[in-house]
DNA sequence: ACCTGAACACCGTTCAAGT
DNA sequence: ACCTGAACACCGTTCAAGT
């Protein structure tokens, strides 16, 4: 890639991600970033084929973060649901960290040609290795996939309902309690 | 209201709801509305403001059948858990019959300018009646409002990924099994 | 190779003009 | 009162023309 052409493709992201961070997906046009960013449009497409890809862009750094949240929520001292309960909750709260992101990444979970392919196969990754790790602790049967769709669920109505912290701890024990074995 | 607004309004109701059936919210433009019932663009606005007060007033019938949906589930000769799951398999399952609606009801639920509030406070009402009944079978403290969003959240998920009612219904023991008192 | 920006197609909504 | 339909504002995306 010529130098130029990775010198405005680093301006794009960052700049989508100021005005994304600020508005929210709906609430950004490809126009403004592409005026942010100062390129045409025609560019902007040329790196990035749809908004969506955009927004994949955007969250990747991010992404990677979700790794170390289970690290750190599977500790040995706590009791198991304890540990469940941090790990929803750093997962819900990572998901509305950026608005239209949950719905949208949710959204795509079963669908290998989405932008957010990549990202979904993290998510499912963390959340079969809590499964693994918390083990017997947890109703038989339960799937990377279902732990996956209700935080994110969850995490999606939080966003669009811009739910207080509270509101969603509540509804995240209540999801815990039934991942847990009776 | 003159007779031939009433009679244009019904047209409009009636073919917009066999859009929306058949495509979803997002899919079906006010332009083809306005086409399929024959009146002018203007009209259409002057007895709906917005395309969501329209989809409102399509779901207004079919909002009616939450309180049949508590009636059939609360059954006496059934278990609480039983009772339970049957009312929101059910909840849910109505919630998806059109698509787009669990999502935009559910994002609803704390706005009272919304459109769809009336509808909001139908669902509240139903998931607190099932409160009342099932009482100290349910887990301490649990509100109408963390129900219907609960619910809300894993149908607009099951609504946007085209999830098969199997794979609904495996998140909703879930959330019912949270639900019931340890 | 990569860039530009005018243009396209579409959509929710409005409004001047009609009856 | 109510209706019509052209027009507006906006947006994601494309493409002919440039360097």
């Amino acid at each position: 890639m010529r130098a130029d052409a990775q010198r405005n493709r680093d301006r794009i992201v960052e700049v989508a991600r100021a005005f994304f961070r600020a508005k929210g997906f709906d609430a950004v046009s490809m126009d403004e970033v592409a005026k942010g960013a100062e390129v045409g449009a025609g560019t902007l497409y040329r790196h990035f084929p749809t908004k969506e890809s955009l927004y994949d862009a955007v969250l990747e750094a991010w992404a990677e973060k979700v790794n170390e949240a289970v690290d750190r929520a599977l500790s040995p001292d706590a009791s198991a649901r304890e540990q469940l309960l941090t790990w929803l909750t750093d997962y819900a709260a990572m998901l509305t960290e950026h608005k239209g992101a949950a719905a949208r990444i949710t959204a795509a979970l079963g669908d290998p040609g989405s932008p957010f392919a990549a990202k979904c196969t993290t998510y499912l990754n963390a959340n079969q290795r809590v499964i693994d790790a918390l083990d017997s602790a947890l109703r038989p049967g339960v799937e990377a996939m279902q732990i996956s769709r209700l935080v994110g669920g969850m995490a999606a109505v939080a966003d669009n309902s811009e739910l207080p912290a509270d509101a969603v701890a509540s509804m995240l024990e209540i999801v815990a309690d039934g991942l847990l074995a009776p």
